[in-house]
RNA sequence: GCGGAAGUAGCUCAUUUGGUAGAGCAUCAGCCUUCCAAGCUGAGGGUGGCGGGUUCGAGCCCCGUCUUCCGCUCCA
């Protein structure tokens, strides 16, 4: 459909996605929970077979790379480590007017510079005043006016370390109020509740509340491999260079999370970390930055749906990051990450945990902390971008429409459908015989409700890659119709033939031997 | 989070100053038997997102709340 937008198309894959059992919204009969999906019938079988292909490309056919599975809950010492809970627990305040977000311990320092820088002024115009003789330190214990703003500093300073130790945010929005602090953008003083946006979900271990302690949901995968590094190492007698990889869930409470599934609170992540001698980790991130490419182009898209987008401004644990962006329906977005994560993670948890991490390099006879090159794309992201480049709404010949998910078929969710052409005659047994010997290979569904032409489109909507159709003919010559949901063309073939065709157009192989060449 | 819009059956939508809620499609049962949706008959399905208020009476008016969408903002 070339006049749809792009917008109306979104819309319309996402109903599609409902009215197909791909995607629910989680509690949806108590009104739904925000920015929190579910995978219905379908979805849960098109995820779980990403996920087995991006497994099976990682660590299948890759001798140098091992999975684990590392749990969910982690010794709260671990986001220290990770730089996570200092960078994203910072009190927020609004400016109702100019709409600008603030960091309310910086508006409150701001605010204290300018006192200090009032005592500079003060201390300046004395040197001047005094010449040779002027001795700063007396100054400053003994005039009335730096004393004053010392004092004022003070004041401030310990209200604000007393509101944040408490946890009164009702007390640092008194602050800011107190000491007049306006917007610099609309110069008003109308500001929202102060807020704390913690990017960690915690939760209490423990029964007893009172002896509990608080732990994090973690908000990403990678450190759970981290800190497993020696584990695996050892146990597996790992030789650098090699990967750890896993997939799992995640828990983000974003401020603000739409687009559907694309940014949710909780979510999958699939990532590989590749642990590398220092010094060599330029080539490795571009090895890994072409490794995945290919992973994303061996299902068949168009080249103009990806494309890289090189980070400018860099995290504070890396030395060089990319996105593999994908051309969704509301435009280019990341899909998937590689950065080049040099020793921060694992040198931080040395510091944290006071363990060597370390790898004893019997050529050089020295050891040292590996650098880090990840691998790391969202499972949800990568099933909505092959949800919706698989999505087509089709005019044929014949002036009808009909919808089709053209999902590559080694991913599909239901593989092959089977149908009797009639409700009788026999054709239906015939049809549960077939049915009952593929069903060992394949999920597989058998229908016999409804016109054929009905049935067909049904399993188009699901992405069902191969119809088998049962008529009369069948129990005379021992032949039935196989129908491409692409082309829909029909062909004539052999009961007998039917496993082994199907096996070869739906083996996730033909994909993976692209990506090893 | 701020501003705007919306929420009636599984889906798409009606119900013209507030007067006991309807259609098409879908679903289910039966009939028909036909290789690309839309044949016939019948049935089930809604405390109008939820809570409160005004009123003799609210799907409709008012307030709150939840969810979704759009714009802004944020995003390791």
């Amino acid at each position: 459909m070339s006049n749809i937008t792009s917008e109306d198309l979104f819309k319309n894959i996402i109903s599609h996605a409902k009215e197909y059992g791909f995607i629910f919204q989680s509690s949806e009969i108590y009104d739904g929970l925000s920015a929190v999906y579910d995978y219905g019938q379908n979805g849960s079988e098109l995820k779980k077979n990403i996920r087995e292909y991006w497994w099976k490309a990682m660590v299948q056919m890759n001798e140098n790379i091992v999975g684990i599975d590392a749990a969910i809950f982690m010794h709260p010492t671990t986001w220290k480590a990770s730089g996570h809970v200092d960078a994203f627990n910072d009190p927020l305040v609004d400016n109702k007017d100019s709409k600008k977000r603030y960091r309310a311990d910086v508006l409150i320092e701001d605010h204290l510079a300018k006192i200090e820088a009032k005592i500079s002024k003060e201390v300046e115009k004395a040197r001047t005043r005094f010449g040779d003789s002027f001795n700063e330190e007396t100054f400053r214990t003994t005039n009335a006016r730096v004393l004053e703003n010392q004092k004022k500093i003070d004041e401030i300073n310990m209200r604000f370390k007393n509101a944040l130790e408490v946890g009164d945010l009702n007390e640092v929005r008194q602050i800011i109020i107190d000491l007049e602090i306006v917007c610099p953008v609309s110069g008003t003083r109308n500001w929202t509740d102060v807020r704390q946006f913690n990017l960690m979900f915690n939760t209490q271990l423990g029964s007893v509340s009172e002896e509990s302690s608080t732990i994090y949901l973690r908000p990403e995968t990678a450190q759970g491999i981290f800190v497993n590094f020696l584990n695996v190492q050892k146990t597996g007698r790992m030789k650098i260079p090699f990967g750890i990889a896993q997939t799992g869930k995640a828990f983000r409470n974003e401020i603000v999370a739409r687009q559907f599934i694309f940014r949710m609170r909780e979510f999958e992540q699939m990532e590989m970390q590749f642990f590398i001698k220092p010094g060599t980790e330029m080539e490795w991130y571009k090895h890994w930055k072409d490794v995945r490419l290919k992973w994303h182009r061996s299902l068949g898209f168009p080249e103009t749906v990806h494309r890289f987008h090189d980070h400018l401004k860099l995290a504070h644990y890396a030395n060089a990051a990319c996105d593999i962006e994908f051309k969704f329906p509301f435009g280019f977005k990341e899909l998937e990450g590689i950065h080049s994560r040099t020793d921060f993670d694992l040198g931080n948890h040395e510091k944290f945990s006071g363990k060597k991490l370390q790898y004893f390099d019997p050529d050089s006879g020295q050891s040292y902390v590996p650098y880090v090159i990840e691998t790391s794309i969202g499972l949800d992201r990568m099933f909505l971008a092959i949800l919706s480049q698989s999505y087509a709404e089709e005019k044929l010949e014949d002036g009808s429409e009909r919808v089709v998910l053209r999902i590559p078929e080694f991913l599909a969710p239901v593989k092959c459908a089977v149908l009797p052409l009639v409700k009788k005659d026999g054709l239906p047994e015939k049809a549960r015989e077939i049915m009952d010997r593929l069903k060992f290979d394949h999920l597989c569904q058998y229908e016999e409700k409804d016109s054929i032409g009905k049935r067909y489109r049904r399993q188009d909507a699901i992405g069902t890659p191969f119809c088998i159709t049962v008529d009369h003919q069948t129990l005379e010559d021992q032949t039935v119709t196989i129908r491409y949901r692409d082309s829909m063309v029909q062909e004539r073939i052999e009961v007998g033939s039917i496993e082994k065709i199907l096996i070869d157009k739906v083996d996730m192989k033909k994909a993976l031997r692209q990506i090893s060449g």
